[in-house]
Parts: C-alpha cells; structure tokens; sequence
DNA sequence: GTGAAAGCGCTAACAA
DNA sequence: TTGTTAGCGCTTTCAC
C-alpha cells in the first residue's frame, strides 16, 4: 500500500506537490508532474478513499431504508433510486428494517455520525417525530405523505387512482370488498380505508380487513379467509394473484380481485391493478436526497383496467 | 459538530482519555467517565464515522455489483446477501453495472482505493483475468463458476436441474427446443447449450438461439419468434410467462414452456421450472466476503415439475 | 512552482 | 488512572 507519504519520500518533492500533481489542482511543473506520475503508476500508487473522504469532510453515501428486498414497492423504488443515483458518483447503501424501529434509529444514528449524506425512507415504523429530530445531521426523505410539511417527501398520491379503483367496484355492483394490507397500522391502510369510505359513502367493518400480505404467496395463504367477498383489493399484483390462484386451485367461483403495481403476474390474469407509479418516486427521492431543498412531491396514482 | 477535540478542551480532560471514556476501551476513573459522557450528551457529540474508519483503516462496506435490479436471478441474490450481511454490521453498496466494463472497472478501482473491503460480483462482463488482477486489493467474489481455481465463488451448478429438465422434455418428444437467453455470450448461456448437448446427443442449431430476454415484457416481445418450437426454455419464469402470454393472447397452441427460479408468475401457470436457489447463493457469497479463504462453493439446481 | 505546516477526527502505544 | 505523542492519508492555505 504506497501512500501520498510515500509517493513524497521517494520522488523529493513534498506531500503537497504530489496531491497537486496527481488531483490536477494547482500548479505543477511539467517535469515534476510527469516524475510523480510515473512513480505513481510504478508504485500502483491510488489515493484511500477514506482519507479523502475524512479531508474533504464528506463520505458520498446516501442510505435507503427498505422494509424488505423483494416487495415490489421497495424493489421499485429502489430501482428508481438507483437510477438516479448512478449519474451522480453517489453510493447507495441498503438498510434492510423489517420494520424494526430499534434498526430504523441506529440508522438514524449513523446519519448522526457521518456514516451517509443522506438517509431515505422507503417506509418506516418509528414515529415521524423522531425522524424529524434527525433532520438537523442530514437530508432525510420519507416515501409516504408526512404529516409535517417540514421534511421532505416523495410519495405516491394514491387516492385519485384508489378512487377510480373503488368507482369502478361500485359499477361493478360490489358491496363487499375485502381489503388486503401488510400492515395494520401504516399511511397506505389509512389512505386506503378513507379513500373507500368517502367513494362508498360507507365505513369499512373490521371484517373486511385482513392484514399479514407482505410477500406473494401471503395471498395464496390468506385464500380462505376470503371466500365471503365479492371482491378483493389486494396490496400488490403478486399478491393479488395468489389469491386468483387459490380460488382456482379450490374450484370457488372467484371474486372480482384488483390488484397493484401494474406487475406481469397481474398483467397475466388480466386484474385491474392501481399502478402507484413507484419508479417515478425512486427517482424523485434521490433528487431529493441530494438536494438542499425541503420539498414534497406527489406522484398520482392510476387506476388500470384493461392490459 | 462537536468533535472528541472540543470535548478534550472543554472537559480538561486530554483527547486520550475522553476516547477512552467514550468507547469503553481503557482505564478510566469513575469521575472522569461521569463528567466526559454528561458533557458528550449535552453537546450532541457522537464520534464520526468516517474519522473512525481512517484511524482503523477499514471500512466496513462491501460492494455488490448488480448488472440490473429488477432481474429476479439478481433480486434473489442481492436479498441473500443481505439476510446475512445484517447481523454482522457490515453494509452493503449496490454498484449497478449493465453490464458496462467500464463501470465494472470502475467498482474494482474503488476496491483499490478502499472504498470497499470486499467485492461480489453478482455476473460480469469484465474478463476473469482482469478481475484476478484486483484480489491483490481485498477479497473478491464471483457468482458463477470461474476458470481460475484461485478466487472465491459461489454458484449454482445448474448441469444437474437443467439436465433433468431437458430429459423430461425428451421425455415429451420434444425435439425442437428454443433457447432464451439475455446474452448470447455468458456463462449461463454455455452451460445450458452444452448441457442439452450432452442429454439430447446432438448440437444446438442457431436458429434455436434467442437473445435479448432480460426484463418480464422480453418475453412477450420475442413471441413471434417462437412460434416454430416445440418447446421452451426459458431463462426466467417471468420471461416463461410472458412467452405464454403471447401465445394465448394470440391463440396460438402454446409450446412446452420451462422457466427458471421457481417465481410465482410460473407457479400460476404451472410451468415446470429449474430453481437455481440463488438466495442460497447470496448468503454464501456474502460469507465469503468477509471471509480470509478462498474458496468455491457450488449450489446444485433444481428441476420442478408440478408446484 | 514548491514546500512547510496545519488540519480533518479519531485511535493506540508508551510514559508518567 | 491519565496525558503525551505519533499516526491513519489526504487537502489546502500561505509563505517562499
């Protein structure tokens, strides 16, 4: 490991002289540029990131909190993120929670602690307000709505495509609609009840909900809790298929079943599907990131009936 | 920011003695220990991480190249990775790559400088050789079966699950197979093609090459290309579906069709399909990230029939 | 054009 | 038990 040090010893200029010759800031003498270039290449001399990183004050690391890898509303956004990300020279590290606030805050903590310039939140369990608190070590970007309009959001605006979803089931004639979440407690559950409420005039009964569809197959498993809907609305395409599989495979006349994320699984049994946009949001979120500005932007959802 | 220098100043303790208190490493009094984290709590102090590094130096980040995300072969392992990387306190940066040999060159340069301490090529374009070269700078891992025996891999050894799968379509009287493949050159590819060789005792033609199959939608769009086959083998199951797809939306009288990974979207469709259990091969490779050996482990595939 | 020196923030060996 | 000192590797200001 040849060191800048190194580079200086040997070739008799100084520590100076040698960042300057190799970085291209400041004025260096062609003679002596060529000889410490040389040196360097003998020596396979390259600079250690970390030492630059500790002079110049600043790791170029931006953290992304997923819940899990293989949803495909993290694994869209994240897509997104990347994207975005690539352009710039910026690393994203992945910081997996399973909705752990003990994990959500150490990665809050190493925000605090310079371990990234930034932090995004594709979900989060831990209270907004702590979040908040955080903002003063970093730019951190939530991927829901906030209550707080003092921290920075990128999210989907996911009523008007609900709606439409909700309007089209009300033509359709249904008056029982099962709902399907990961969660109980969580901004999409709340969105999502209210938007039904206010478009069928009606409350949801706890009956309705059924919670614990975190991964595909969650809806083949969910299956015979759903045999008294007359249709279902389904947190993801994948989801939403695995219920259309379970009716299937047991020969039950099936409801009528929507799903989300506009995926090939649902594409391929013709669900309708509320497509929530979430690459579009991956991307916005890193330009968040990386920019000074406190900022929220609503991406709209969209209902899809025919694919 | 208040750095471990204003506590030293402000407690009157030296900078010694503050690190000391604080990380727990070291003799320090009762008293002193008191008056040095009562002061770091009430001024916000927190060690910087980068600072941390340098004085180790090492970080604790490994690098995994992923040529695309959405790619299930690449999901799969990246999710791998990280289950295991989790409770070891290493983080984990996503280097996407294309398949670009530049960037890859890239990510293997920041290897050099320490940005990473290891690396995990989850598939390359680069030459084998070029990567040999950079192990000299830390641990790197491929997730296929290399030439040379001298650097670490973990792969799946698919001339078993394909081998199974191409005779059970001999079985069916299949004689005239269609490959889909993303790349017409890769490791992936040839081991296929000789695979079938071996079981079917005779060359694969050109004409039974198709390439360009990467993302789900790729399947649908060489539909019309596939309409001479007998059968299909597929390099994905959402590629697998999408081929059916086609077909059915053109009622067309649908080929055999074998997918790869065991996914949900050929779970649906009952499509036979080979699960190389990348997953498996994530952990592994994370494993031997942080590990000092080298070593190659292979995970043998797996031919599904009836899911 | 070049170099000395200070600084980034922390750790650790060695004395005291 | 505590402090002194050197060091991690690089950047940058300011004289010369």
């Amino acid at each position: 490991m040849t060191s800048l040090t190194d580079l200086a010893k040997l070739s008799g200029f100084s520590k100076a002289t040698v960042s300057r010759a190799l970085s291209g800031n400041g004025y260096v003498s062609f003679e002596a540029r060529k000889i410490i270039q040389d040196l360097a290449n003998e020596l396979d001399y390259t600079p250690n990131a970390i030492a630059q990183e500790l002079a110049f004050g600043t790791t170029k690391n931006i953290g992304v909190v997923l819940p899990y890898v293989k949803h495909p509303f993290f694994s869209q956004i994240l897509e997104g993120i990347l994207d975005k990300s690539f352009e710039t020279g910026y690393k994203i590290v992945i910081l997996p929670s399973n909705y752990d606030q003990n994990l959500e805050l150490q990665y809050l903590e190493q925000l605090r602690k310079k371990a990234f310039e930034a932090l995004i939140f594709t979900s989060r369990k831990i209270s907004e307000e702590t979040v908040l608190n955080y903002q003063k070590y970093g730019p951190i970007i939530l991927c829901h709505n906030p209550k707080s309009k003092t921290i920075s959001a990128s999210y989907a605006e996911r009523e008007i495509g609900y709606r439409d979803a909700f309007q089209w089931l009300k033509k359709q004639n249904c008056t029982n609609v099962g709902f399907l979440f990961s969660r109980y407690k969580s901004p999409t559950t709340s969105v999502t009840l209210q938007t039904y409420t206010e478009t069928y005039q009606q409350m949801v009964r706890p009956e309705q909900i059924k919670t614990g569809a975190v991964f595909s197959t969650d809806g083949y498993k969910l299956g015979p809790e759903l045999t008294q809907f007359d249709s279902i609305f389904a947190n993801s395409d994948d989801i939403a298929a695995n219920v259309w599989c379970w009716f299937e495979e047991n020969k039950l006349p099936k409801p009528i079943i929507i799903g989300q994320e506009a995926l090939i699984a649902g594409k391929l049994l013709k669900l309708p599907s509320v497509d929530n946009h979430f690459l579009q949001i991956g991307r916005l979120a890193f330009e968040l990131a990386i920019s000074k500005e406190i900022k929220q932007l609503a991406i709209k959802s969209e209902f899809i009936l025919h694919r």
